[in-house]
DNA sequence: CTGCTGAAGAATTCGTTGATCATTCAGACA
DNA sequence: TGTCTGAATGATCAACGAATTCTTCAGCAG
């Protein structure tokens, strides 16, 4: 069982080299499989597919990214701060990643195609760290009470919706996109700290 | 001159005809062309490249809406309400054109292609009236007062990114995107109300 | 002189064909 | 018996000539 485990992360392993070096169109899986020293067919009996391949590598990288998201959002500080930190780091992780290997956007581009809901899942899994943020700051006083937290977060995902979309932002330079993250969060923040009326309240 | 602008019309007309029900890559300039009893090479007198009738029918389409987003701006209501009804009325306007004429999505993708400063044009002229909002509420003290209001429009532009795409949100209903929407206008109106303390204020 | 045409040129798209690639699976191997 | 290979298969892609389309412009008509 640790066999199979060492050569599926092997053959992972083999793949995001060539991928993010030559790209996911241009890296084929009999590539893959030599540079693991096995078959092409052989990738079938730990990977379903190629794009599940992606997605493993996706996923990957997803995992650094919670596992910041969980010490930030256990840090003692100011949930206001805790929150700008989060989305700091959130967009210089992805701006920096993307500087560095400029063909992971390609298989963003891939995945977001092939596998559309599996964005949402990150999103949903971003929320948990969210919500907890915003519990804290609403337990310490720093934000109003509110009764539906979830649904803040998704309305904070929402308005930060842009800064998830390399394609809507890679002509800007990651410091004027930080002033302008930070702009809309500051708004966020003071809406939250006073409390929101949401229109919607009655029906929800 | 009088003679120039009608048959520019006429060629905007004939050529928006053909481009809803065909969309722009189906639609020739030969075809617009006849559709006016003229050849091909007479359109030239009147539009400098087949991308510059494409613009100008975007820009039909905005003029439109800002006549709308004016009036909007000038109502005697709650500057609150008014920011509602402004992003409202842009969300439902662009859903129900694409509603009904599908082609149209053909011809805001190549415009953002080819034209890609056009569409900051829209969100430089959207601001106009955003500010006028924004003072108005200021003046009246529901909102709080700001530094720099030009900017608060842009943040509030940027918060409001994801409801300016179609790619993002087609497959949503215009319920629940409303509904999303006013969601994040409420916590942008909170903040407002209450004044936002910008963590570049320093800087700017 | 002005307004327009239609043919010429340049650029782009299209369709076909051959090759490459992802994926499957019968059977070899250990 | 459980792993793996490599050939078979169908789907996708690249190449490239043909055709279409955008754009220009010399010259014709009014």
């Amino acid at each position: 069982m640790n066999d199979k485990t060492d050569t599926r992360q092997q053959i992972l392993e083999a793949a995001m080299n060539r991928i993010v070096h030559y790209g996911y169109g241009k890296t084929t899986m009999s590539e893959i499989a030599s540079d693991c020293g096995m078959s092409a067919g052989n990738i079938y009996r730990f990977f379903a597919s190629k794009i599940d391949i992606a997605e493993a590598m996706a996923r990957k990288f997803n995992l650094e990214l919670y596992q910041t998201y969980a010490e930030i959002a256990r840090e003692p500080i100011a949930a206001p701060d805790r929150l700008r930190k989060f989305f700091d780091y959130g967009l210089t992780h992805t701006f920096d990643a993307i500087q560095k290997d400029a063909k992971i956007l390609e298989v963003a581009e891939v995945l977001s195609d092939e596998r559309p809901l599996f964005f949402n899942e990150g999103l949903a899994q971003e929320r948990i760290y969210l919500n907890q943020i915003l519990e804290d700051g609403i337990a310490a006083g720093t934000f109003a009470p509110m009764k539906d937290v979830n649904f803040a977060s998704e309305m904070i995902q929402s308005a930060l919706m842009k800064f998830r979309f390399p394609q809507l932002y890679s002509l800007l330079t990651l410091e004027k996109l930080k002033r302008e993250l930070f702009g809309v969060i500051d708004i966020l923040i003071a809406g939250l700290r006073h409390g929101v009326e949401f229109s919607g309240d009655l029906k929800r």
